[in-house]
DNA sequence: GTCTATACCAAGATAGAC
DNA sequence: GTCTATCTTGGTATAGAC
């Protein structure tokens, strides 16, 4: 990724590579669906939050249907490179916990848990659909096949997946301090890395 | 409900009250925003799957948002409503089984469940968010309070709910005769009322 | 590679008749 | 209580210059 090969040498404010600006773009997309859904985004939040005209995010991706699935597939891209990342790394946890881990620590990627959730709610869609059906099956999958779960263990990590990115999705960090029972929630939900979490989370005050 | 006081004696086709097309356009409108989402939603699409105009749904609501605030309000009243229902009748299930079984009934609720999940993932936006929030933390309150289940417990069931209502929303059943490893995920959620879900899941062909 | 200007359409809301 | 007609906004996508 990002070799430049066609800016001449010596530009000060070099103009990137269309590689370079579609990561850029993208990374800002996957921020701006979490937050608001696929049909809930406007190409031009998109733009703005990567810092170019509208317009030009629509060239680079054909529409704002292409720039969706290209985002999706980054974010399971990001999702299963973390897994096997955490799955091969030893360590004194099982790798059962380390994928866990993992999971939350994905956090720091703006919006992944959100678009895949998002995505996973338009099976009806004619071809976001069909996209996020595979997707989730990419990781059933990873947990059958790659990382050696039995169906019941692979279940569970699936229900507690979406339970995670639920409450990511629904701000519930945003009552943590004022109702008893969204604190009790969140403790069971993040038992060991409860502070890192809430530093990472996203907020009511921002955006995304 | 849904008690004639202003239709005059000896109408053939009389209009119906208010408030019984309140209830007809909500049941539409649930199983609409189920299927696309909140903004994903035109007041047209619920106008006709309710047999009424589309400047009447707004006349009736006020607006598209509070329509959606309804229609979630709804969902949260038929939830608990059918887990209190679950929990008093009493069987040979354990009450913990019942309620389950009760949340994977709410199938014939159309929309019922994608509703809420879409309502979970809005966490951001000023008005739903907030109200998503306090349904979720009722949600809680109910499986502590008046189920009697220990954190761990209410946890479980909060996650195994999560991921059934993403195979609804994913519309997984699609795939299901043509991917092992989906038709596995499939029997383990749903390991006794399989066939009862397969009959009355949406599906592809039907928009909802 | 990137922008400005703009065409075009879809959708929420309002006015007002019946 | 319910409709038709319509105003208005906002958002995707295209044309074309630099």
């Amino acid at each position: 990724m990002s070799s430049v090969t066609s800016a001449p040498l010596g530009d000060t404010v070099r103009r990137l590579s269309s590689e370079e600006r579609r990561e850029q773009i993208l990374r800002a997309a996957l921020a701006v669906f979490g937050a608001r859904g696929y049909v809930g985004t406007t190409t031009d939040e998109v733009a703005k939050a990567a810092g170019v005209s509208q317009p030009y995010v629509v060239r680079l991706f054909g529409s704002k249907e292409s720039l969706f699935l290209a985002a999706l597939a980054m974010a399971l891209e990001d999702l299963l490179a973390a897994f096997r990342a955490a799955l091969e790394k030893d360590g004194d946890l099982p790798p059962t916990t380390r994928i866990g881990r993992a999971y939350v620590d994905l956090l720091r990627v703006r919006g992944l848990h959100q678009t895949l959730a998002h995505a996973y709610l338009l099976g009806g869609h004619p071809v976001i659909g069909p996209a996020a059906r595979r997707g989730f099956a990419q990781v059933w999958r990873f947990f059958r096949e790659e990382a050696g779960m039995d169906v019941d263990e692979a279940h569970r990590h699936m229900a507690e997946g979406m339970l995670i990115s639920t409450m990511i999705g629904l701000r519930l960090v945003d009552d943590y301090d004022g109702d008893d029972s969204i604190s009790e929630i969140f403790q069971s939900c993040f038992p060991t890395q409860l502070t890192h979490v809430l530093e990472m989370i996203p907020r009511g005050d921002e955006p995304w």
